[in-house]
DNA sequence: TGTACATCAGTGAACGCGCGTTCACTGATGTAC
DNA sequence: TGTACATCAGTGAACGCGCGTTCACTGATGTAC
């Protein structure tokens, strides 16, 4: 069997992987089946033998975020996945609003870069999606005292407002505003969580 | 001068009109000017007579919602554009976050359908963008009490919570997900603003 | 009031181009002997 | 160890199609007389 399944498998996560670039930065439709084979190093062809259309790297490419988990480090603040409870709920918060998540386009979470392309995408490419925000969720709600709101309520109303701010952010031609619009987000999340007191990671 | 200025006009704003429903729906790339036109009841040609460019209908159906306002009227809760105050911005958190401004694709609020749309947009799409969110802001702002954060940066939060969970929920494949993201948003833009004593609009 | 005219909003064929997908192929590789 | 072979990942030309934009035109309309 020539071309071992690992070298395949290997090929296949590339071509996700650069996808995910592409698509974060500049949408679905906009970017060609051609281009992310080129930048993976390949040739247009080739794809077909990876992925039946263009949709299925899409939606492999909203969760491709998690294959990097405990790699991800934005504005330095790591995101230490030994730590727990408020401790890491509060940096995941922080490390979200950094500017240097908002400048990182190609490695941004696609909750940011992409909302409205997924409302508008097929339902595999919702499911991805949605994994992505439960994973938010659930590690908001683990951390949350109960409360007026239940704590996962209160968990997706917080997930709300940090891609909203980001995805505003984002949005507006503006970098003080855009600046703004992130320490609020930040500082609202912070209070309605009551994570500020567990100390700046 | 045969056909009046006001003919022209006419028609300019009928094409924005269709074109606002249609990029709600569907995003910038995947709208064609022949769709446009041909919704409009015109053919292709005639859109260089009243654009230069795709993007420039685009810019404009961006803020195309200010049109419509005091008609927009989402689930019974009719904004009403006498009301002042807290009464206002209460009932703007309300009507945002109802089920019928979700359905509502066609219509809805473009900071909702296009963020992601728009953060890849031309300058003049972004400053369209940054005027909607800024006419929101201003209205949470002037309505809010002194605080820990400036109300402005506390309104500039409270926008990000509103966008964000609508954004979320349409994002979502899961109908009762999106209900609870909706109202858990509403929950905590109700709680943290101090709106809620401001009775059911 | 009626008519001839000039304007320009609207028409629709045509342009060059890039897209998603297909397909016959090729050549690097692991396996059998 | 060396060689002949079968596999299939990767190639690149080709397909039909729809796009944004251009352009020569046409015909409905307001105006001048």
């Amino acid at each position: 069997m020539p071309y071992t399944a690992a070298h395949k498998q290997q090929t296949r996560e590339r071509i996700v992987r650069t996808a995910r670039r592409l698509f974060n930065r500049r949408g679905f439709s906009d970017v060609s089946i051609d281009e992310i084979m080129a930048a993976a190093g390949l040739t247009r062809g080739g794809f077909y033998n990876h992925f039946r259309t263009k949709e299925e790297p899409y939606a492999e490419a909203v969760t491709a975020i998690l294959w990097d988990h405990p790699a991800k480090n934005w504005e330095g603040i790591e995101l230490d996945f030994t730590a727990t409870g408020p401790k890491l709920a509060r940096q995941i918060v922080e490390a979200y609003l950094t500017r240097q998540h908002f400048q990182d386009i190609d490695g941004s979470c696609p909750m940011i870069a992409l909302p409205s392309d997924v409302a508008r995408g097929a339902p595999q490419v919702k499911a991805a999606f949605r994994q992505l925000l439960e994973g938010m969720a659930e590690v908001f709600a683990a951390n949350l005292p109960p409360h007026s709101l239940s704590p996962r309520d209160r968990a997706l109303a917080l997930a709300a407002l940090l891609v909203g701010g980001m995805a505003l952010a984002r949005a507006v031609d503006d970098e003080a505003l855009a600046d703004r619009i992130r320490a609020a987000a930040r500082a609202l999340a912070l209070e309605v969580s009551g994570w500020t007191g567990v100390g700046p990671h």
